[in-house]
DNA sequence: GCAGGCTGTCAGACCGGTCTGTCTCGACCC
DNA sequence: GGGTCGAGACAGACCGGTCTGACAGCCTGC
């Protein structure tokens, strides 16, 4: 009953494009919020419903069950998240590809000290359903995947021995950090960028600046100077 | 796995020896395998009351609501895993305290590949729960905290600069490498051992083999194949 | 222009199930 | 016989999901 979910928007209307938002655009901009902040077991379909201003039967139409609307707010955490906020603002900061690599650590940095800071979705609801084989749990999975075919693609670019595990290797810097940053280490990022710079090195990769002179907890209290606000992931 | 570390049952009540098992152990043994297994929120006081074989009344006599248990439980998490499992498998590998900090992601290793592992249910709890005062989050957030105690005693031994900081830089690596391992990575555990050694090398702390000759992928692969003897278990 | 039909929407009642927590009753055991 | 316990009914809330009824905009045929 789950398996079957249609990827594109399934009825290609054309209504008169002055229409302020459709019920659909509300319900998913409601879903994303509600789902980033509290998780999908945490939000019920009749707050969606109600958050968004639409009929119950309105949601219904657009996405047979709840599932379904968990792995649309999936693909669109991806869309905005993972795309259009992680993936954009590493990549329009020019240099080095280990540069850009350890620029994800600052990009967490601003990220873990909003006050709207939530997590990472894909973790979260990963970490939410313990039964391996639901298509929710899948999805997550798949997303956490997709986000490492970019740190593969910097680390080919970086010209590492090993794109793949030096991925996966990133990823668990990645996560680990976003975890301390839940648990209320708002200097997460930093830690983990330290780690990140060890690992350019052993691997060859030029980084700026040496961590071999600066003490570890110099390194973090320094760093941790340079945050202000982020973006709020939304779009559409 | 129904070790009887019960430190202090807090009803003194003497009673016959011969009986096989209290109400309360059994509530509390069912509760330790449902909430590690599957989460706190994706297990009833019903199912809890029907494994333990117990009366819903008698949970109640000993807990008074659901968030009590779950509380009991997250001690009972402490005492036998974080305590009893992994303090206790680290300290008796005799070694210098690099070693010993190393061997965390050798204990891991072992954990990653059994059939039912579970993930951490500290990391778990606190990400299934949002909002941020609820008593059950603080009290992940506190146990957690006590791993990191462990950290910093095996990093002050190790004689590095900064133990605080070493310490939630080393937790970054093990929960980074336990979210990886639910996403299905099996190898996580080595991958974030490599990080862990280049972080000692970085601190000046001997470890017994330098891994600036090996290639990283090279290191994992290594690694994984001897870990292959011990695993008393498989996966899919 | 206008009637009528079609479609998408809103509002809310409703259903069956599950959740936490309360309560009763009867059995058992010192 | 009093205290403890197991079995299970029960209450009230909430869950996902269905269904009805009314309405508003658009297209088409006259």
């Amino acid at each position: 009953m789950a398996a079957s979910i249609s990827n594109r928007p399934e009825t290609p209307r054309r209504r008169t494009a002055v229409r302020s938002a459709t019920a659909r655009e509300r319900i998913d901009e409601t879903a994303y919020e509600l789902f980033s902040e509290r998780g999908v077991r945490g939000v019920g379909v009749d707050e969606v419903v109600a958050r968004s201003g639409v009929a119950k039967m309105t949601l219904y139409r657009h996405y047979p069950s709840k599932n379904h609307l968990v792995l649309a707010f999936l693909r669109r955490r991806e869309e905005l998240w993972t795309r259009g906020w992680l993936q954009k603002e590493v990549e329009q900061r020019a240099g080095t590809p280990g540069e850009r690599l350890l620029a994800i650590f600052e990009v967490f940095d601003k990220w873990f000290r909003r006050a709207d800071f939530e997590g990472c979705s894909f973790i979260n609801v990963l970490l939410e359903i313990s039964e391996a084989k639901h298509p929710v749990r899948v999805a997550t999975v798949a997303h956490l995947a997709a986000i490492r075919v970019f740190l593969r693609r910097l680390a080919e670019e970086a010209g590492v021995a090993n794109p793949e595990g030096f991925a996966r290797q990133w990823h668990i810097l990645m996560k680990g950090s976003i975890v301390a940053a839940s648990e209320g280490d708002r200097e997460a990022a930093l830690r983990a960028r330290e780690l990140g710079r060890l690992l350019l090195n052993h691997e060859g990769v030029p980084t700026v600046q040496s961590p071999s002179r600066s003490r570890p907890g110099n390194a973090v209290a320094a760093a941790s100077v340079a945050a202000r606000a982020a973006p709020k992931t939304r779009r559409r």
